[in-house]
RNA sequence: GACCCCAUCGUCCAGGGGCCUAGGACUCCAGAUUUUCAUUCUGGCAACACGGGUUCGAAUCCCGUUGGGGUCGCCA
């Protein structure tokens, strides 16, 4: 299968879950180093635990490698698919008394007092003591192969030449470089990442909020920004740099410049890179993603839903928040916030406010060019006619018109609204 | 516990013997702009885990300690 000289790794899930901050970041940089190197990037699908394997978590690991936006080369190989593979290969290292029968089960032979070296492309030389390994179960008793005798016969038969995993599987490698020995296989090179654990360095889990792709997808983050900041984990671009695509990463990419340091995952850092991302789009782009994604209710009109971004723009990290800021536009069934309705109640139990702002919503309803300029025009007339700061009438009618003390320019999101709605809104209050 | 990996601001990354009174980013704080918030701009807080070596010189090399992490499944 394998073609000389040419650079092949994978990125081999179990479809036992859905696709998990850490394995992803791994499958990045797996990618990245083949196509920097022009080599293969293969999938194998590790779905020997029976009970475990679910075709739905299948499908959603592949769908998110797809929208990180990684590519992989040639078929998927299923492991289930190889049981006789595996069967045939441990019943030559039974004839050759390198393993033995336990039940059903093929167990190899661990031979003691041995030091097998792997040299590590990120942590250099380990060595390891066979006397610290025990003998290795091959082939299960429900005839499906053990994890570790699985992986080894697969990497040679995909002619995997370099293996980029997680720190975790480092104690099994003697395991597979023993079993490559027995079967009379080169072992491939291998590069152990660090892990990578949540903020307060404890382990990556549900508690610590998500874990998996699929919910940063649902939360709104772009796929871009979740490589980018994925990428920062352990590898820099140098000089600086923190916003970087993949297109660009898979120029400079080399295995060398990864970290041999354990990570933590920074959610803020995250929410900034794709702040970063989002200001890079268009009003266009962002109304498209917002629409497909379903963000908001109403089955708004695209123009106006390109103003609304726009107005927003800066305003919004993630896809989640630029629903929760702009409810006010997609209907009126918007929340008001405890804290806004408390400010609003506060300027209004003032009676010169409140004339001002009752005498503001009277001029806007007789406006005939309900643009921000005239809004704005009426607005300050108004103010100097009750000599209050434009600010005292622009706080309270903000909250009115959309539940929230932060937002927009006022005069600008009353434009969008409409006089209808705001003066409806502004009548509400009085 | 045994074996293995690791150690620069709270976090991520740069620095790999003199260029380091240690640099950038996120977060946080202060200021400027502003109708709020955000953006933008300016400034600030904040680290070489500790102890021994090696060396004229160590954040950088070596050893130890401490601390964190991983693995010890017929899970993957």
């Amino acid at each position: 299968m394998a073609e000389t000289g040419k650079i092949v790794v994978r990125f081999a899930p179990s479809p036992t879950g859905y696709l998990h901050l850490g394995s992803a970041r791994t499958a990045l940089f797996n990618w990245l180093y083949a196509r920097r190197e022009g080599g293969k990037f293969l999938l194998r699908i590790e779905d020997t635990d029976k009970e475990r394997s679910k075709d739905e978590f299948l499908k959603e690991i592949l769908e998110d490698l797809k929208w990180l936006g990684m590519d992989f080369d040639g078929e998927l190989l299923f492991q289930s698919k190889r049981l006789s593979v595996y069967k045939e290969y441990a019943t030559r290292l039974l004839d050759k008394k390198l393993a033995y029968k336990e039940g059903e089960a093929i167990i190899f032979k661990v031979e003691k007092s041995r030091v097998i070296k792997i040299n590590d492309a990120i942590h250099g030389e380990i060595a390891f003591n066979t006397d610290e390994i025990k003998d290795q179960v091959l082939i299960k008793s429900d005839g499906f192969p053990a994890y570790n005798f699985a992986c080894a016969v697969d990497d040679h038969d995909m002619g995997i030449t370099l293996v980029i995993r997680g720190d975790d599987h480092i104690s099994n490698t003697p395991k597979q470089i023993l079993f490559y020995e027995a079967l009379g296989f080169k072992a491939p090179n291998f590069a152990h990442m660090p892990l990578m654990m949540a903020k307060d360095g404890s382990k990556l889990s549900k508690r610590h909020g998500g874990v998996s792709i699929a919910e940063y997808k649902k939360e709104g983050y772009l796929p871009g920004a979740l490589a980018n900041y994925l990428l920062l984990l352990g590898w820099s671009p140098g000089k600086n740099r923190e916003i970087i695509n993949l297109e660009e990463t898979k120029k400079i990419f080399k295995i060398e410049d990864l970290g041999n340091v354990q990570v933590q995952f920074d959610i803020d850092k995250l929410k900034w890179i794709n702040g970063e991302y989002i200001r890079q789009k268009s009003a266009k782009e962002l109304a498209a993603l917002i629409k497909n994604a379903k963000r908001i209710d109403a089955g708004a009109d695209e123009n106006y839903l390109e103003r609304v971004v726009d107005l927003y723009k800066t305003r919004f990290r993630t896809l989640d928040e630029f629903a929760n800021l702009t409810r006010c536009f997609f209907g009126d069934g918007f929340p008001t916030d405890a804290e806004a309705e408390k400010k609003r109640e506060k300027y209004l139990k003032d009676e010169k406010t409140k004339k001002a702002l009752t005498e503001f919503t009277a001029a806007l309803k007789k406006l005939e060019n309900f643009s921000s300029e005239s809004i704005e025009k009426a607005c300050r007339k108004v103010a100097e006619e009750y000599n209050v700061k434009p600010a005292t009438v622009i706080h309270p009618a903000r909250v009115a018109i959309s539940g929230k003390t932060v937002g927009a320019g006022l005069f600008e999101m009353m434009e969008l609204l409409g006089k209808k709605r705001v003066v409806e809104r502004l009548g509400k209050v009085l």
